[in-house]
DNA sequence: AAATATTTGTGTATAATTGCACAAGGCGTA
DNA sequence: TACGCCTTGTGCAATTATACACAAATATTT
C-alpha cells in the first residue's frame, strides 16, 4: 500500500488534507482541485499534487479530485479507515477534557481505557470510564494489543510513564507533557505543547 | 536583535531547546553541551550548534553552554523574556482546562480574558476570570493592545471568530479547532489538533 | 608542562524539499 | 465537431536544510 519510504514531511501533510476534505464534504462539496484545497490549507497546489502523486493518481484532468474518493484513499494510506484503540494516561483537568472530547472516533481513534497514579482518582468513574491504576497499564495494553497512547501526566512523570508504555508495547505516544521524551527507534512521539506554538509565533511579533 | 530572516524551521526548534534547558536547570545542571542537549531533544548536535550560530556565539569551546546564560539569550531571541497577554475564546471543556493550566506564566504568557458566545456562560465566573461575550472581544483586545489569542471554539465557529480577532488586531492565533484557518499574511497561526498527531503516527504502525 | 580529551563555530559537501513549467487529458459550449 | 478553458501528474531547476569535518580554543590528565 504505502509506497517505499515516503518522506515524513509529506506524511505530515496528509492529515491536514484529509481534515480539509472531510470538512468540504460536510459542507456539501463533491469535487475540489489542488488549487482550491491549497488555498484552504495554505499549501501550494503544486505541493499537494506532488504529495499525492507519491501514493497514486487520484485526480482527473480538467475536473480535479472527487472528494469522497480522495478522502477514502487518504484514510487508507494513513490507516485510519479503521478505528484504533488508544489509552489515556493522566487524569488531570486536561485528561478529563480529552476523555470527554467527541472528535476522535470519526477520525480513526477511540479511547478504551484511562489511568492515573493518584489513589484518590483510581477506581472513580468518568462518564463510561473507570480510572485505572497506572501500575496496571502494562497488562491492559498487552492483553488488548493496544499500540497508541496519550500522555497527560505532569512533566516529571512523563519519562517514567513513557518507559512503562514502551515496555508494554505502545508504538505511538501523543505527549501533552511539556518535556521531550526519549524512546526507542521503533516508537513514535508527537508533541502537543501550546507554549511551543505561542513562542514560535511571538518571535515574529513586532513591538511590545 | 533577531538576525536577518532566520528560517522558520530554525525558529521552530528554539522553543524546544529552551524548554529542555529550563528543565535541566530545574534538575540542578549549570552547564550542557550541544551533544547532551541534542540527545535530550532528539536533534543532532551539529544542528543545534548551527541553529544557535544564527543568533550569536553562546558557547565556550571545551566547556559547552552555560545553561542559565543560554536560557536567557533564547528567551530574548524568542521575546519571551517578558510576559505576553493572551485572550482565550471558547469556554468548553478544553477552554476550562486551558484556563486553569498553571504552565503558561513562567514561559512567557498569561491569559488576561476569556470569552464565549453562549449566553448561559457569559457573565459566569471561572476562578479569577469572568467569561465575556465574544461580541466584546474587539473592544478588549484593542484597548489592551493584545496580540495573541487561543481559539477553542467549535470548528464551525473558528473562521468567523478568527476574522473578528484579526479585525481586532490579533497577530498570533493558537488554534485548537480542527480546521485550517485563513488569515492575512501578517497574522500567524499555530495548530493544535491531537488527531493530526495521532494520524501522523499511525501511518508508521505495522499490522492491525 | 606537555599531552590528551572536549567542544564550539563554520566552510563545504550532500541531501531533501519546493517551485516552475508544460504536455496530455477532460469538460463545456457553440 | 471544434475550440477554448481547466486541471492533473511530472521532469527539471532552484532553493533550502542537513550532515560532515576540522581548526581553534578550552579543560583535564599525566
Amino acid at each position: 500500500m504505502n509506497s517505499v519510504n515516503v518522506p515524513d514531511i509529506i506524511v505530515s501533510r496528509l492529515p491536514v488534507y484529509l481534515r480539509a476534505l472531510q470538512y468540504m464534504a460536510i459542507n456539501g462539496s463533491t469535487t475540489t482541485s489542488s488549487q482550491e484545497l491549497g488555498e484552504k490549507v495554505g499549501i501550494s497546489a503544486a505541493q499537494i499534487r506532488k504529495d499525492l502523486s507519491q501514493f497514486g493518481e487520484f485526480g482527473k484532468q480538467g475536473t480535479g479530485y472527487h472528494i469522497q474518493f480522495l478522502t477514502e484513499r487518504l484514510q487508507q494510506i494513513l490507516k485510519v479507515d479503521k478505528v484504533w484503540d488508544v489509552v489515556l494516561v493522566g487524569m488531570g483537568e486536561l485528561g478529563h477534557a480529552i476523555l470527554r472530547y467527541q472528535g476522535f472516533s470519526h477520525r480513526g481513534f477511540q479511547i478504551v481505557a484511562c489511568f492515573d497514579s493518584d489513589p484518590a482518582k483510581v477506581g472513580t468513574q468518568v462518564g463510561p470510564y473507570t480510572i485505572g491504576n497506572v501500575s496496571d497499564i502494562a497488562d491492559v495494553v498487552k492483553n488488548a494489543g493496544i499500540k497508541m497512547a496519550m500522555l497527560c501526566v505532569p512533566a516529571t512523570a512523563a519519562q517514567p510513564v513513557t518507559d512503562k508504555l514502551v515496555e508494554a508495547g505502545i508504538k505511538g505516544i501523543l505527549n501533552y507533557a511539556p518535556v521531550s521524551l526519549t524512546v526507542p527507534n521503533n516508537v513514535r512521539v508527537q508533541y502537543i505543547d501550546p507554549v511551543i506554538g505561542l513562542q514560535r509565533m511571538v518571535y515574529y511579533m513586532v513591538g511590545k
